[in-house]
DNA sequence: ATTTTTAAGCGTACTATGTACGCTTAAAGT
DNA sequence: ACTTTAAGCGTACATAGTACGCTTAAAAAT
C-alpha cells in the first residue's frame, strides 16, 4: 500500500560490518553506518530500533557465515573440531567485531543454531543428561575463551612493549599485522588445546562418576 | 613543594567500583565517579589520564582481591582448583564489572601475578616446555570463557527476552538445557567443567604425543 | 491517469558524555 | 610571610545516540 523498503536486515548489517572491518570498532557509529549506506543518519532508524538492534544484526550476519554442515561419517571429535574451528576462522576474519559478537552471540538466531549443532554432535556421540550439558558448556566456554584470549591477550602483549596507549581503533594496520603474524601459531595452539579438552570429555564419557576427589 | 594528593589509585578505583556495584555499568561515567568522590568532574582528571586508565585501576583493584597463596601440600589439581575458583568468586561478586575486567585483565599487575602463579603450579606439577605453555593457556582460556559464559552466555539469563521468540519445536535440546541450568548452580558447573579440563591436562602429562589423529 | 495512503527519508535539535584549556587557590617548603 | 606547584574546577566543545515531526515518493485503489 506504500513504498517498499530499500534495505534488508542483511544490507544494513553488511554496511555496518564494512565500516567496522575497514575503520575499526570505534568507527562503528550510527552516523558512519548511515553514511556507508548512502543515507542520512536518521534514515538508519527506519531499519533498526537502536544501536543495540544493529549490533544484533551484525552478529547475526557474522554467525550466518559459519557453515554448520558436518559429515556424520567422521568421529564426533573430528566433527566437533571442524565445526569449532570454522567459528574461530570466521571470527578471526573480523577481529574488530569480537567485542560486539561476544555479548550478542546467543541472542542471534545463527548463534543458537551453532549451539544446536554442537548439541546434536554430542548427543550422537553418546553424551546424555548432565554429561551432555557439561560437555556442551565446556566446548562453548573453550571457544569463547580462546577467542577472547587471542583478542586481548595478543594485544596486551603489544602494549607491554611500549605501545599500550595505542588503541585498537587508532592503529588498525599495526594490530592487523601483529595478528596475522600470530594467526598460524594461535591456530595450532587452539587445536592443540581443543584436543586436550576433547580428551577430558572423552574420558568422562566412559566414567560413571566424574565428581572425583579434589 | 606543593600540596599533596588527596586520593590514591586505590581510592579512585574504590569509588568507581562502588558506583558500578551500586548502579550498574551504565552508571560508570567520569562525572558519576567524581561525584562519588565528592569532587567536581574535572578534578578526577588529576588522578587518571582518561576513562581507560580508570578502567585499568578498577581491574587492578579487583584482581588484587584474589588471594594467590595456595598450600603446596595439596595436589596440583587441588591447588589449581582453589586458585581459579577464587578468581571466579571475586569476579562474581562484582558482576557489572566483568565487561571491563575482560579487556584489561592482562594489563593489570595483579592479572599477571595470577598468570604467574598458575604457571608456577603447573611447573611444580611436572609440566614443561610446550606442554606447560599449552596447559597454562587452556586454564586461562577456561577461566575467561567461563566468566564470559556466565555473564552473557547462559541461556537462563537471557530468559524471556532471548528465548521466548523461539518456538520450542525449533530448538528442543536448548530449551531443555536452559531449564536445567536454572536448577544447577553456576559454581558447580564451573568446577565440574574444570575437572574435565584437568582430566585432559593430566592425561597429556603422561602422553608423549598429543597430536592424535583427528 | 488520478487520488489516496503510508512509510521512506531526513533536517533539526536535545541529551549525555569525555575531556581540553586555563584560571584560581590551597598547602608545603623556604 | 613568601614562593612555588599542583589540586580543584568552571567553562566549553566535540561526538554520539536518538526523539520529533515534516516532506515526499511510491504503491494501491479508484
Amino acid at each position: 500500500m506504500a513504498r517498499s523498503t530499500s534495505f534488508s536486515d542483511t544490507d544494513v548489517a553488511t554496511a555496518a560490518l564494512a565500516v567496522i572491518d575497514r575503520d575499526g570498532l570505534s568507527a562503528f557509529t550510527m552516523r558512519n553506518v548511515a553514511s556507508e549506506m548512502g543515507v542520512a543518519p536518521m534514515s538508519l532508524y527506519r531499519y533498526v530500533r537502536n544501536r543495540e538492534h544493529l549490533e544484533e544484526l551484525i552478529v547475526e550476519l557474522l554467525m550466518s557465515e559459519v557453515d554448520l554442515t558436518v559429515s556424520r561419517r567422521h568421529s564426533w571429535r573430528r566433527q566437533m573440531t571442524i565445526l569449532i574451528e570454522r567459528v574461530r576462522v570466521v571470527l578471526e576474519t573480523h577481529p574488530h567485531v569480537l567485542p560486539l559478537a561476544l555479548p550478542h552471540r546467543l541472542t542471534s538466531n545463527s548463534g543458537l543454531l551453532l549451539s544446536e549443532t554442537v548439541y546434536q554432535i554430542m548427543t550422537d556421540a553418546g553424551f546424555t543428561g548432565a554429561k551432555r550439558e557439561r560437555a556442551n558448556r565446556i566446548l562453548m566456554v573453550y571457544l569463547l575463551g580462546s577467542i577472547q584470549f587471542e583478542l586481548y591477550g595478543s594485544l596486551s602483549r603489544i602494549g607491554t612493549s611500549g605501545l599500550s596507549k595505542l588503541s585498537v581503533d587508532e592503529y588498525p594496520p599495526l594490530i592487523e599485522s601483529s595478528r596475522k603474524r600470530r594467526t598460524t601459531t594461535s591456530g595450532k595452539e587452539f587445536l592443540s588445546g581443543l584436543n586436550i579438552v576433547l580428551d577430558g570429555l572423552e574420558s568422562s564419557l566412559s566414567t560413571t562418576r566424574n565428581d572425583r576427589a579434589l
